[in-house]
DNA sequence: CATGAATGAGCCTTCATTCAT
DNA sequence: TATGAATGAAGGCTCATTCAT
């Protein structure tokens, strides 16, 4: 009876045109948001880009947010599946190249989309949330292999793998920022290059060999 | 109505009480912002805090932005005296352990302002170009040890010591803004003792000998 | 393009399926009305609970006030009806007892169209138009009866006929409001015997003896 | 910290032109809803009608409802200080006059403001339950005097005095309503004589005699 | 007949900034 | 200097109604 009803309740926009008319607004957006930012984009900024009404809008997305929570979505399922990737430990060389190789195409391509998630997520809790659960996934398996490259070393003094763990994956995902979104200059095969080095030379110290070798 | 005004009405606040309402409001922001992040802090969250009223907030700052920035000048002040220190070739390791120390210390009693000033950063082109030359500051200077140590060890095809050091400072900026300001737990001087591993461990590989030691 | 279309598209929906629809629109309706009222049912709401498309909800009516203008008739029917049943004057209690019940009844039953039609009529020319017109019937009727008993009495000068059966008409009308719309408790014989009583005591004041004997 | 403030934390008003300019937003508010009703006034009908700024309704009022329940209280306490009137017992018919015509003249007198009362009570919970609140102490003072009558007449087999209560309650108001809001024409000495009539039939029904007599 | 996507006018509300006192 | 009232641009969202398929 009193049964609330939603805008949401209007559509279900499975017919071909409403299919059409709702990837033009993602890809609108994706534009918008890419030029002008979370902040700045507006959805009367959304609309003119795709060439549809104001009330248009709505009858697909509920707000600005949830238009940007799709295309996120994408993105972090990128990462996901990047996390999740298969790990050769014959040759951990070429698995970092390979693992923070695709890390930095996968940030680049979406460069926009990633400045306008980390804009969101200073003001809206689900995009931190996403955010915090995107990087956990990576800092954990990172923990995993560094605390297993400590262990094998016999050493028992060093710092907790969480912790370094953290800190190289704060590294590649620090630098993707600075370099896919803030624009410093860097070329893409030296980048990846810095970035094996780096957490190569980490794994060394720690296995207190040289697993990982030079090229 | 024949009361004549002079500009020096609105003047320097060299009074002790005008000094005194701008002290005020200056607290008044660092809470203000602290609490409520850049966005959501409204010129009203200020004056509220600081206990003037409305009017009295635009005879001291232009604006929102205007505040912010004054306490951001505080902040990036520590930090080029960080990035300026003096620094001790004979002991990397003891010299790596002070700076980043150092840093993760002033990133973590300035964390609500940190905060708020990357938040600023990305809608507001004097933020960001401030936190580009602060972060410029740290690159260069890195870049002159991570080249001096490349050169030192006669090998000519390692990557370029501005991308080496973009990736060493983007750690220890991100580990530092993970901890501080996203709440990730980690203990203070673990999280030293982490990044100067990875950082050694960096530069051992640069020099092809052991430059930083093990403790 | 040259295909023709007639005024008979839209039609009297006379065929099976379209009599189904109507009547499906108009019984959701009377559900949403219900529910959520004049002010807060939408189509949406009505076209849901229906089972129909939004379209086809103007297929049938013109807009919102077209349906309820058809629910608002079949209870005024039922009003007029009752204002136009035969009276019997021997026995006023018994005709009294007769009428002022079966107004709690049909109120009661169509409460929900009751309510939402008094809050139309704020709004709504048309409805209120039908209110008072629904109403004026009663009070002529009860006026004829007033003012005959008076009358009959011999007695100048009491009040306006059209006033005293004012009074008494919206009474009954507002009692029957205040019980089957906002939830007063009574018992319904309870009901009818309270105005039967002050209907009753009225008339024995006017005709200065027992016109309306105690039960 | 994290306070929330809302607008009103904006200004207090107590300087005289604040005072001012309330004093004329209530009394636009009360010629917006007088001529457009609850539904059909905007808070741009008001600051028009004010010769004030959109902005400034806000300072003031929270909503187009805060503004309407100051004046609605100014009403309801009118009615207050009538249902919590002395009663002189040894002149029934005189205190019912006094009570009754009252009543009315307040009722006419805030015509405007019963009929947006009445209509923002369908749709807002603080308006209806105050106007329950209202009618109810009317209700409960009736019932006592209806109880007391129908226990001195010794008879034990009347409807309940909460009932007849009630519906005497009903009469007054709902006549009340149809003559200033919805325009019925009555004089208002007549409609005077004719309630007290009406009432007083109906506490002689409950006596058993004539406990109001004819003028 | 039914569908449901598209439209756009319209209202509410916030808040940075100005300015007379 | 301090005050706080006034301003008004700007943007979010709703929903009745139209119309091509």
């Amino acid at each position: 009876m009193d049964q609330v009803t939603t805008s949401a309740d209007r559509a279900l926009h499975v017919s071909s045109r409403g299919a059409q008319t709702a990837l033009r607004l993602r890809q609108a957006a994706r534009e918008a948001f890419g030029a002008l930012g979370w902040q700045g984009t507006r959805v009367q900024d959304i609309v003119t880009r795709a060439g549809v009404s104001h009330g248009t809008f709505y009858n697909y997305y509920e707000n600005r947010a949830a238009i940007l929570t799709e295309l996120v979505a994408d993105s972090h399922a990128e990462f996901v599946e990047l996390a999740s990737a298969p790990w050769d430990a014959d040759d951990v060389r070429g698995a970092l190249e390979h693992v923070i190789g695709g890390f930095l195409d996968v940030y680049q391509r979406d460069a926009a989309i990633m400045r306008t998630w980390l804009q969101a997520a200073r003001e809206e809790r689900s995009f931190s949330d996403l955010y915090r659960r995107s990087r956990r996934l990576f800092v954990d398996r990172v923990a995993d292999h560094v605390g297993a490259v400590g262990a094998a070393s016999g050493r028992q003094d060093g710092p907790p793998a969480q912790t370094v763990a953290s800190a190289l994956v704060a590294m590649v995902e620090h630098f993707a920022y600075c370099w896919a979104v803030l624009g410093e200059v860097h070329d893409r095969d030296d980048a990846v290059e810095s970035l094996v080095l780096v957490w190569g030379g980490a794994l060394n110290e720690l296995a207190g060999f040289e697993i990982v070798k030079r090229p």
